[in-house]
Order: structure tokens, then sequence, then C-alpha cells
RNA sequence: GGGCGGUUACCCAAGUGGCCAAAGGGGACUGACUGUAAAUCAGUUGUCAGUAGACUUCGGAGGUUCGAAUCCUUCACCGCCCA
């Protein structure tokens, strides 16, 4: 790959929130590669990441999906564990008070992140470390000497902290800290180039380069990727809004998901999370706008694409299978969950026993909702004795085998 | 430290003694239409009960009253202003 394609390849999927940035990024990239191939050496990439959770989702892999574009170029990829940052808890997401976690549990969860971030990152290119190994070192004094290359404008420039300001929450004086820490860990590691969401903006390129510049090092390059949108395809895919592709949720039920996010968003999903390259992406767009290709089709291909990184091919393809009979033939799924009826149980009864509905009310009005069937005919009546064994089906996507 | 205001169901938010299981919006769910997309339309959204019935809920505890989300006391948490 040239350089130009391997700058293109790179860029695909950023979001700087402002061209001039963009443009002044793509070129620091651009010359920074060049720089390497002369030198003859790889480019020193990092991605921080807090192992505050152990339940990965596709909004995590983004990051790790550009550092294995890096990898597969050549660089050298450190895949650095917020051990002490996590301490902190990062202000630029914080809408609640972090529980501060000790250092067991960030070990532990650091450990199911890492294990998960390899069905993406290639596992014998990938440095892992932790930034207690220099932050630990830090004295008061140099923390001091850190502080002094920023002022109390530049942060409340920062729109998360004026938003704060202007709506009269806090802004705890520690917070202050986080951007100075993560700026250090690039300072620490010599960093060419550090990748991180649109989140990290302030933290990447004014924190980093700032202090890389102020001890002498050549400022990198940060790489900040556009924020993925949930299944709903508008709000950033996170745990609390409910809109999660988890990675640990098996091959159909990731399959079904994928195919649940609306139009909108795929432009963002196949940049973000799929491994194919720009010209494959231009390729599919341009199908789809002169209607060639039917936006169902293009999403089943990006489907099976993503659950084949997490899953592999085989079971990507079963997956695809499963739903195409399942959904466009409305046909009886081949796996479900079980339920051994017994003997006097009405059908709410079953419902509710079988965790279909949350309680009975729910389970009744759902019935009269139209929304049960047994073996596809509507059952009318919560109240009446269970039929008689076959599949129940309560919506359209939930089914259970009654015995 | 002083003065003031807030805490309502998944979220936002109305409600200041009976007509309140609690307006409205969002979300979620179901049905129709579809491509498990979007948009649209209709409905459901405290629990229990074979319908109009009962029970539990409006930050926590206690009280006034025939009757409280609404009044009083107290505790907790949050915010604003002044210092």
């Amino acid at each position: 790959m040239n350089i130009e394609e391997q700058v293109e390849l790179l860029m695909q999927g950023t979001e700087y929130g402002d061209d001039e940035l963009k443009k002044s990024m793509t070129n620091e990239l651009r010359e920074r590669l060049v720089i390497a191939q002369k030198e003859n050496r790889p480019l020193q990439v990092y991605c921080g990441y807090d192992p505050t959770s152990t339940d990965l989702h596709l909004g995590h892999t983004i990051t790790m999906r550009k550092l294995r574009q890096f990898q597969d170029l050549g660089h050298e990829v450190t895949f650095l564990i917020g051990s002490y940052t996590a301490l902190v808890g990062d202000p630029s997401d914080k809408n609640k008070a972090r529980p501060i976690l000790t250092e067991e549990k960030v070990a532990e969860n650091a450990l199911t992140y890492t294990e998960q971030a390899y069905r993406v990152l290639d596992p014998n290119k990938t440095k892992i470390r932790s930034n207690g190994e220099w932050l630990s070192e830090l004295s008061l004094i140099d923390l001091i000497r850190l502080g002094q290359n920023f002022t109390v404008q530049q942060f409340l420039a920062r729109d998360n902290f004026s938003n704060r300001l202007d709506r009269g929450e806090p802004i705890y004086l520690h917070e202050t800290f986080y951007a100075l820490m993560q700026g250090y860990d690039a300072v620490a590691m010599k960093t060419d180039v550090q990748i991180g969401g649109s989140d990290q903006l302030f933290n990447i390129i004014v924190a980093g380069r700032k202090l890389q510049e102020a001890l002498g090092q050549r400022p990198l390059v940060g790489i900040i990727t556009a924020i993925l949108p949930g299944t709903d395809g508008v709000q950033r895919m996170s745990k609390s809004t409910g809109n999660i592709v988890p990675i640990n949720t098996g091959a159909n039920d990731m399959f079904g998901k994928l195919m649940s996010v609306p139009d909108m968003a795929m432009s963002l999903y196949m940049r973000l999370v799929t491994r194919w390259s720009p010209q494959e992406i231009d390729k599919v767009e341009k199908d789809l706008a002169a209607g060639t290709l039917h936006p169902r089709d293009a999403k089943m291909k990006m489907a099976s694409e993503i659950t084949s990184i997490f899953y592999g091919d085989a079971e990507a393809k079963s997956a695809q299978e499963n739903f195409i009979k399942t959904f466009q033939q409305k046909e009886i799924p081949d796996e479900m969950p079980e339920y051994e009826l017994q003997s006097g149980q009405t059908i709410v009864d079953v419902i509710l026993a079988s965790n279909l509905a949350e309680s009975k009310s729910k389970a009744r009005s759902l019935i009269d909702q139209k929304g049960v069937r047994l073996d596809g005919e509507v059952l009318e009546r919560g109240d009446a004795p269970f039929p008689r064994p076959g599949v129940l089906q309560v919506g359209k996507r939930r089914f259970l085998r009654v015995k």
C-alpha cells in the first residue's frame, strides 16, 4: 500500500468537528509516515482504555479496529490500560459520579478487557502496558510543572467544562488532572500517534501534544474516531442508553441486532467496525445510490462481515441463514428456549414462567394486542388453559418451544 | 457558615386537600404497512383480578385530616444566591 492509500485508510471514520484540524492532522500523519519510512522504523501508536466495565460492545471496538489497521501496516501498537487514570475517572463522559475502582478490580477488568480486544487486535503484535508504570512515579512537584503548561482558560474553553460551568454543575479540581495524566502517557511512551474517540479530542490534541512539545518531543498525530450510533441509529452506543450490540452475545443475536440498525447508520458501521477498505465501502455506497444494491442486502453483507470478525466465517454464515429463514421466510428458528408444560397452566402462566413477560398484566396486554401466537395461530384468551404443546411466539422475535 | 428552591412512574415534566394510578412529551412494547430499516396509523405502558373491582406508589420516617403527591414535623440527597 502506498503512503497515500495508507493515509486514506487510517483517516477513514475520523471526525474532528473541524475541517481545518482534520486537514492538518491528515498532513501530519502523512509526514509522519514518510519520516518513519525514511528512518525505517515503525510508528509508536497507542490508545488508552479505562477498564471500568467488562462488557464490551461494538462501540469499544472502534479504536481497536483503528489500532489493528496500524498493526497491519507494520507499526508498533500499545494497548494502554488506564490503571491509574481509572482511579480519577475521566470527566469527558461524566454524567454521574463514577465509583472509584480498587486496584484489584482494575486488574481483573483489564484481563477480560484484553481477552475481548484480541478478537480485533493481533495478539502477537500488541504491547500491553499500564499507565501506573510512570504515573505512580510522579511527584507533586512534577505535577505542578506539568500544570504550568496550561491555563485555566484552556480548560474552560473546552465544551464539557464550559457547559457544566454554564449550567452551574460542579467541576471538581481533580478532573483537570485527568487531561494532564493522559498527556503525560503520550510523553512517557514517546508517542507518534494516539487514537481516541471524539470525547478524547481535548485530552489528545490539546493535552498530549502540548506536553510533548513542552518536553522536547514532536507532538503526536491524533486520530479521532467518529462516534458509533447504537441500534436506534441516533444516540451513541452505550450501555445506559440500552442500544448496544454486545460482543459476547452470540452470532445469531449479533446478526439480528445489526439488521435492526437503521439504514442511516450503515455508513458509520461500515467505516468504524468492518475490516473493509475505503474503496470497498465506496463501491457499496455507489451501488446503493445507483439502486443496483438493495439496502437490505447491503446491510446483510455488513452484518455478516461484522459477525464474522467476532465469531468467524462459519458462524456468521449460519447466523445469516438462520436470519433469512426466520424473518424473511417466516419460518420457525432452529434454536429456541424450551419449556416443560405443567398441568393446569394457563397461557398467561406459561408466558410468565418462561420470562416472556415480566408480569401477568403485561402478559395479558400482549395477548389483548394479538401479539401471542401458538404455531402461528393467534391466542385470544390468556386465562384459558394452555391448549397443546407447540411453538409459542410472543411479539416478533421471542420464541418458546412448549413441550 | 447564612438565605432560598427542589426531590413525582424508564427519562423529562404537570399536578398545591377529594373529580389522581396521577396531564403532556420522549422512550419502550404490540398490531397494520415493510426490508426485524425509516416514515406513517392504531393501541398498551404500577400490581393483582374473567371487563367498569381491589391493592400499592409521588425521596425516607412520623403526624394533621373523614380524606394527602398536595398541609405540618423531621431525616437524607441535590441545586441556586451570599460569604
